[in-house]
DNA sequence: ATGGTCGGTTGCCGA
């Protein structure tokens, strides 16, 4: 089974990078963030048309926005509102096999990486702490569980194209960090794409649309993440970054993560 | 040290 995750910002403005996706790809489920879209406006019909015929994708106005696209069935759907707010970051569902993935948004917190000034970083933190006690709280960890999505956390020396020079900027620091290698450990989930392709080698799976040639500075971070539960143990065949997408024309900075599971 | 670019309830805010 192919799974793909990907910050798409904005699926109305980027439905034929999906089509291209899906052309070269050929996943069986597709895990979303940043979709921008109500759901009233979400582009079923042309995401049906992909061959994804189950839907499920929970939006507001303007911001955030997750969504799964699968080719066969969905069940047992739902979405926790997180650090007591529904905003749209949280959604899941379970497949025929068993498999129950989830889509999450982490938000990405400012600029200013000092919670006593910057309520969008405390809400970030607030956020991550709560990961660390829900998925104990709610879920087997025996049982087959992925969860995917863009986390805005690079958690690892080499996530980041400079470790030092990144040390206080958000997305990096230690107290988020700290928190997202707790909520990782607190259910023994397993960092798919590390598991593949382990420290020290650099993976990242995003670039800012800032660089004048993102490809040639490569200053990027991983933040976009794909993790299985213990009862997934052994499971992942193959992981990839899929950087091409990232040079397409009027990209999403996030470039997508495909794995494949032995399901 | 600074400013650089996107998308969408555009003339700002969030990323």
């Amino acid at each position: 089974m192919r799974i793909i995750t990907w910050n798409i910002n904005s699926i109305r403005l980027r439905i034929d990078h999906l089509r291209r996706l899906v052309d070269e790809t050929d996943p069986d489920v597709i895990l979303l963030q940043e979709t921008k879209v109500q759901d009233h406006q979400f582009p079923e019909e042309a995401v049906n048309e992909l061959g994804f015929t189950h839907t499920k994708f929970r939006g507001m106005k303007s911001y955030n926005g997750v969504a799964i696209l699968s080719k066969q069935t969905l069940s047992d759907t739902g979405g926790h509102d997180w650090a007591g707010r529904d905003d749209a970051r949280h959604i899941f569902a379970t497949l025929p096999n068993g498999l129950e993935v989830h889509s999450l948004y982490v938000p990405a917190g400012g600029d200013e990486p000092d919670p006593t000034i910057n309520d969008k970083f405390q809400h970030k933190l607030d956020f991550v702490s709560e990961m660390k006690s829900w998925f104990p709280a709610n879920r087997d960890p025996k049982a087959p569980i992925l969860l995917a999505g863009d986390l805005n956390i690079a958690p690892l020396e080499s996530d980041v194209w400079s470790h030092k020079q990144l040390l206080k900027i958000v997305s990096h620091t230690p107290i988020e960090t700290d928190g997202l290698n707790a909520a990782q450990a607190a259910f023994g989930w397993q960092d798919a794409m590390r598991t593949h392709t382990p420290e020290p080698t650099p993976l990242y799976t995003w670039w800012s649309y800032r660089a004048k040639d993102w490809r040639a500075a490569n200053r990027g971070r991983r933040l976009d993440h794909i993790w299985v539960s213990p009862g997934l143990d052994g499971k992942v065949r193959t992981m990839q970054v899929l950087e091409d997408a990232r040079g397409w024309e009027k990209p999403s900075d996030h470039a997508p993560v495909l794995v494949d599971l032995d399901l």
